[in-house]
RNA sequence: GUGGGCGUAGCUCAGCUGGUUAGAGCAUUAGACUGUGGCUCUAAGGGUCGCGGGUUCGAAUCCCGUCGCUCACCCCA
C-alpha cells in the first residue's frame, strides 16, 4: 500500500502525533496526575468503584443511545469494519459502555443500585481546536438505578468536590431541566411553532435548526436570535408535575448543601438520552469552550439499550479543558505547578568516578532503590562537575560520591545539596543513615 | 465540513517597503589554576527560513499551490 504524500521526500519523513492527538511529555504530567489522583480520591470518598471498558464497541451500542440524528453519530465517530458483518465504533463518550457493561453482567440482578467512576481516552472525529482534540480524556460517573433528586445533586457535588480540593477558583455551575419523554416533546411543539412566527428574523443556521434541533435554537450567539428567544416560553412553565417536583428538589437541595448555581433555563445536551436534570460546569478562563463538565440525568437510556427501566445520573470532565482552566488560574495567581505532587525528584544522585569505583557506586544504587528509597546514576561517564549540574538540575537532595580515595578507606561522602554541607560516613552506614532522615516512599 | 491567523535553530521569537557568510534570549555541551552544583563570565554545537513552483540580476522577505499548526463556527467534554 502506497501511502506516500507528494510532499513526502524519501526516507526524510519525519512522523508526527495524529491530527488531534497529543503527547504528554515529562514536564506536563504533573497536572494529569493531580486530576486523576485528586479524581479517584474523590470518587472513593463517594463510594464510586472504578469500571474499565474496551475503548471500541458495537457502533450500534452509539447509534442506539446517543441518537442517530446527532452530529456525533452522524460525522464524528471513528467506525471500522471489523469483520464482514460488524462494524465496531471507537468510543465517543462512556456512559453507554458503562451501562453496557451494567447490562451484560446483569448487575442490577446482584444490586440495582451502583455507582461507577471512570477515567479514559474518548475519541470524536472533529476539527480540533482549543481544549478539543480527536483523542481526549474524560473522568466521569455514573450512578446507576435510582430516581432521587437528591442523587442529582450528589454527582454535582462530586465534581465541585474536585475542582475545589485542586484549588480551582472560578468555575460556574449552571443547571437546567429539560423535561421527560411525556412533557419534552409538547414543549418542542410549542416551542417550534412560536419560532416558525420569527422564522425570517432568526439566522441562517437557526432556521435549519428549526427542524434539526430547535433546542439549540435558545443558546444561539447571534444577538437577533438571542432577542427572539428571550421572548420565548420557558420549559420551566410547561414541565410535568413529576419534573416540577424533582427540579425544584434539586435545587433546594444544592442550596441546603451549599453549591451556588444559576438557573439557565436556555441550557441544552447534544446527546438524545438526557432527562430531566441536566448541568453544566464552566469555566470563564476559558474562552469559546468553556466547559469542564458536562452531565444530567438519563432515565430511558438503560431501556433504550434493552435492559430494565431504570433511571441514573451522571457527569464527564473534560480533562483537557480542565487542565487549560487549572493552568490558568496557576498562571494568575503565579503559583507553581503543583510542585508536591511531583514524584520525578530523586532523593539521591549517585556520582561515578572513574571504572574502577563506578561497580561499587552502582551496587550502593540497587542497595539504595531496594530500601525504596529514590536514587539515581551517571551513565553518560561525564565530568563530575557536568554530574553534579545534574543532580541540582533534577533537584537530588543528596549526592553521594564514592570515588577511589573514598574507596580506599571504605567510605562515602554525602553532599547535602541544600546546605552543601558534607559528610563522610563508612558504606554500611550509608543506607541507616538515609532511612534515619526519610522514609521510604514508593513514587 | 466552513472561515480567519500563522509556519525562521530543541523552545519563544527578531529579521523594516526583496540585496553580501540568517540573528537574539532560553535550553544544550564544554571551559573559568584540573574530585563538586545552584550565581556570573567565555566559547561551541545546532537552521535545506514547512514543502513545491513562479516573479526577479537577486527572496526568509512578493505571487500561486500544497502540507501542517492554530483559533473560531457547526457540534460538543
Amino acid at each position: 500500500m502506497d501511502v506516500t504524500t507528494k510532499t513526502e521526500k524519501k526516507n526524510d519523513y519525519v512522523f508526527k502525533a495524529p491530527r488531534g492527538t497529543e503527547d504528554v511529555l515529562p514536564g506536563k504530567w504533573e497536572l494529569w496526575r493531580l486530576l486523576e489522583n485528586t479524581g479517584r480520591q474523590v470518587f472513593d470518598l463517594c463510594g464510586y468503584y472504578e469500571i474499565r471498558t474496551p475503548v471500541f464497541e458495537d457502533t450500534r451500542l452509539f447509534v442506539r443511545s446517543i441518537g442517530e440524528v446527532t452530529d456525533i453519530v452522524e460525522k464524528e465517530m471513528y467506525t471500522f469494519a471489523d469483520s464482514e458483518d460488524s462494524s465496531i465504533t471507537l468510543r465517543p463518550e462512556s456512559t453507554a459502555p458503562v451501562m453496557r457493561a451494567y447490562l451484560e453482567y446483569e448487575l442490577h440482578k446482584i444490586k440495582k443500585f451502583q455507582k461507577f467512576y471512570y477515567i479514559g481516552p474518548q475519541f470524536r472525529k472533529e476539527r480540533p481546536q482549543a481544549g478539543r482534540l480527536r483523542q481526549f480524556h474524560q473522568m466521569g460517573i455514573e450512578a446507576v438505578g435510582a430516581n432521587d433528586p437528591l442523587l442529582d445533586v450528589e454527582t454535582i457535588s462530586v465534581a465541585t468536590r474536585i475542582f475545589d480540593r485542586i484549588g480551582l477558583e472560578g468555575y460556574k455551575v449552571k443547571i437546567n431541566s429539560i423535561g421527560c419523554e411525556k412533557c419534552r416533546p409538547v414543549f418542542r411543539n410549542i416551542l417550534k411553532e412560536k419560532l416558525c412566527e420569527h422564522e425570517k428574523g432568526l439566522c441562517e443556521l437557526c432556521q435549519s435548526r428549526l427542524n434539526r434541533n430547535v433546542f439549540r435554537i435558545l443558546d444561539c450567539k447571534n444577538e437577533k436570535c438571542k432577542a427572539i428567544s428571550y421572548h420565548m416560553p420557558s420549559i420551566n412553565d410547561y414541565l410535568c408535575v413529576e419534573c416540577q417536583v424533582h427540579a425544584k428538589s434539586v435545587r433546594e437541595a444544592l442550596l441546603e448543601i451549599g453549591i451556588p448555581y444559576i438557573a439557565d433555563a436556555h441550557l441544552v445536551r447534544g446527546l438524545d438520552y438526557y432527562t430531566k436534570t441536566v448541568y453544566e460546569i464552566s469555566h470563564s478562563s476559558l474562552g469559546a469552550r468553556d466547559a469542564i463538565c458536562a452531565g444530567g440525568r438519563y432515565d430511558n437510556l438503560i431501556a433504550d439499550i434493552g435492559g430494565p427501566s431504570i433511571g441514573s445520573v451522571g457527569f464527564a470532565i473534560g480533562m483537557e479543558a480542565t487542565i487549560l482552566a487549572i493552568e490558568n488560574v496557576m498562571a494568575k495567581k503565579n503559583k507553581p505547578v503543583a510542585q508536591d505532587m511531583l514524584c520525578s525528584s530523586p532523593l539521591v544522585y549517585i556520582i561515578s568516578m572513574g571504572e574502577e569505583t563506578k561497580k561499587q557506586s552502582f551496587h550502593l544504587l540497587n542497595m539504595i532503590r531496594k530500601s525504596d528509597l529514590s536514587a539515581d546514576f551517571d551513565y553518560e561517564g561525564r565530568s563530575i562537575k557536568a554530574q553534579m549540574r545534574t543532580a541540582n538540575k533534577v533537584g537530588a537532595k543528596y549526592v553521594i560520591m564514592l570515588g577511589p580515595d573514598e574507596s580506599a578507606r571504605g567510605d562515602v561522602k554525602i553532599k547535602l545539596m541544600e546546605t552543601s554541607e558534607e559528610v563522610t560516613m563508612k558504606q554500611s552506614d550509608v543506607l541507616t543513615w538515609l532511612l534515619g532522615r526519610h522514609t521510604p516512599s514508593k513514587c
